[in-house]
RNA sequence: GGCGUGGUAGCUCAGUCGGUUAGAGCGAACGACUCAUAAUCGUUAGGUCGGUGGUUCAAGUCCACCUCACGCCA
């Protein structure tokens, strides 16, 4: 048994996510983490909502209201989408909460008795009207280039070039229009990252088991023109975790908040400190401080490609900076992009499916069995409805569903609603638990591996060979002429339902209960012998047929949602 | 423009250290069965492995160049 510390890249605050964002991350940590606690692991799950930046102000000012009570909203509305997806956090924390902030100016000030942090003065555009210093893309201009008239700072979406906030001919604040803006100094704080590049270039090259993804990311910005960059790590906004060097304030630094990207990974720590203070757990430094057990535990952590060089060299700069005995992580699970029906989905255009309208329309073991089966773990994936409806239908409802459905309404119609206990196994049951053992073994070395779409795959298989085996059998007919040989049959098959309801749990967590509910049956935990666990309904053993596990998705459904969330084109 | 990741059967994807006839699921065709959500099971389907050139006894699998897609950066 291994203790197992699981965190998913943290949701930002600004909205409803779209399914990308769930197969990127939580979905397959939550995969992973009820894989593990079904296999009898001690696993702590963490995620929260990042909640700082401007992003987060500029959505509340919109939505008319306080930034914390903004924030507050969206994340009671996130963590209710979480559940509704049946994610399996232990605790689903804040980036704002009170142990976050303690926490990062704790590593601000170990950064800075360590040499790590610099004070950098930058001149940067203040807007007057907006009282506010303004972040490069929210400043918009005329291009001096091509005479684009919505040029932004960073960027012209029109001709491409790349441009300085200074360059733009009469530019404005995007926040309130206001041309009233002006060039100020300002003073920030600097992650001397370059400084530490050599340790994070050592740590990375042992990481040859790592996803491609993962670690070519990381070499790309190790190496890549002068190499790791020092890093701003402060703004000038309100909303953040106030800068402080520990305990004590940081002369000069007054009003300024830590940059979103410095305290985000470092809510991942935090969450288990919340997760301790609201009452759920009672250690959280046997988790993280490995001079206090952590030594132990395996860390991975799940994220989509954005948020690569962040986990791979920014927080375990942090991390090693620090010269405290915190956690590293051991595994960087990486996914790349998915993409809706040929582009990208887009939040302004009302492209894709949000995470709240799929729930709206079908249940969540729908969405957690087609993303998991589809993750982009190689290349970017794309979402079609009809691969959706195609995939779903054959695989949960015919595959899955329908077996359950036809062994069990064929039991009562000859045997009724108990486990018929007649009849011995021979050498074709024999040969199906041989079957299923090793594809067992082989669907946990999957799973071990966090090979998600092969697991997938795997279990679906699992699935076929029940289906294979009564086809062969065929009890229906057997049950003409030799019923007892039928009953035996019968009873097998009945034993495949809690075992496929076990093994298929961490994908289809609501249909796997259902299953064992409608069989009687209490969940044995993981099976460590297939044989044993296929003599868990015991003959005489009272059951009920289940409803329909999974209802087909209909042309007609299928043809509304495409529209519907077709969204205007481009 | 530089870099990264991909481009394998109609579709979605596997292919470990290069090695006999390139695999799976779906779809399709045909057949079997009729217990079941018209579900299931079996068989078949012959894709110049994006293109060109090269290394090698041998390349989808290594190298170079080209091309397309996506992403990152400048």
């Amino acid at each position: 048994m291994t203790r197992h510390l699981i965190t998913s890249a943290l949701p930002y605050i600004n909205g409803i996510k779209h399914l990308g964002n769930l197969v990127g991350s939580q979905l397959p940590a939550d995969l992973f983490a009820r894989y593990l606690r079904a296999r009898g692991h001690e696993v702590l799950f963490l995620c929260a909502t990042d909640e700082h930046g401007t992003p987060a102000e500029l959505a509340a000012a919109k939505a008319g209201l306080p930034v914390a009570e903004y924030c507050a909203q969206l994340h009671e509305q996130q963590a209710e989408i979480a559940a509704g997806f049946g994610l399996s956090f232990d605790h689903f924390g804040r980036s704002s909460s009170a142990q976050n902030h303690r926490l990062t100016q704790h590593f601000a000030g170990a950064l800075a008795d360590a040499g790590l942090i610099e004070e950098v003065t930058q001149r940067q555009v203040y807007s007057v009207a907006d009282a506010r210093f303004l972040p490069d893309r929210y400043i918009e201009g005329t291009c001096p280039n091509c005479g684009y008239d919505s040029a932004r700072g960073d960027q012209c979406d029109n001709c491409t070039k790349q441009l300085d906030p200074t360059d733009l001919i009469e530019p404005r604040s995007t926040i309130s229009g206001s041309t009233e803006l002006e060039t100020r100094e300002t003073k920030h704080l600097f992650l001397r990252q370059s400084r530490m590049k050599d340790d994070l270039d050592s740590w990375i090259r042992g990481k040859e088991d790592w996803p491609v993804l993962t670690t070519s990311i990381a070499k790309k910005w190790l190496h890549d023109g002068d190499g790791l960059q020092d890093r701003g790590i402060t703004r000038d906004l309100d909303w953040g975790v106030p800068v402080r060097k520990g305990d004590a304030p940081w002369p000069g630094m007054e009003g300024k908040v830590f940059y979103v990207w410095f305290d985000a990974p470092i809510e991942y720590i935090a969450a288990a400190q919340e997760w301790v203070d609201a009452g759920k757990g009672s250690d959280w430094e046997s988790w993280w401080r490995t001079d206090r057990g952590a030594d132990d535990v395996r860390y991975t952590q799940f994220m989509g490609k954005d948020n690569v060089p962040f986990h791979t060299l920014s927080f375990p700069a942090t991390i090693m900076g620090s010269g405290e005995p915190w956690k590293l992580v051991d595994y960087i699970k990486s996914f790349n992009y998915l993409n809706y029906d040929g582009g990208q989905f887009s939040t302004s255009r009302g492209r894709g499916v949000f995470q709240d309208q799929a729930l709206s329309l079908l249940p969540a073991d729908y969405w957690r069995w087609w993303l998991l089966s589809h993750a982009p773990e190689t290349s970017d994936a794309e979402f079609t409805w009809e691969n959706f409806q195609a995939s779903v239908n054959k695989d949960l409802a015919d595959v899955l569903g329908n077996f359950v459905s036809r062994i069990t309404k064929f039991c009562r119609s000859k045997f009724g609603e108990t486990v018929p206990e007649a009849g011995a196994y021979g050498p074709a049951e024999e040969a199906l638990i041989a079957d299923l053992t090793e594809r067992v073994a082989r669907y946990e070395a999957q799973m071990d591996a966090i090979e998600v779409r092969k697991s997938a795959q795997e279990l679906r298989a699992i699935w076929a060979a029940g289906n294979e085996y009564l086809q062969a059998q065929a009890p229906w007919t057997t049950f003409k002429t030799d019923p007892d040989r039928a009953a035996a049959q019968v009873r097998l098959a009945l034993n495949l339902i809690p075992l496929y309801a076990v093994l298929s749990a961490p994908f289809v967590p609501e249909a796997a209960r259902t299953m064992l509910e409608a069989m009687g049956a209490p969940d044995a935990g993981w099976p460590g012998n297939v044989k044993t666990t296929l003599g868990q309904l015991p003959p005489g053993h009272a059951f009920t047929v289940p409803e329909v596990l999974f209802a087909k998705i209909t042309d007609e459904q299928r043809e509304d949602w495409e529209t519907r969330f077709a969204g205007t084109r481009d």
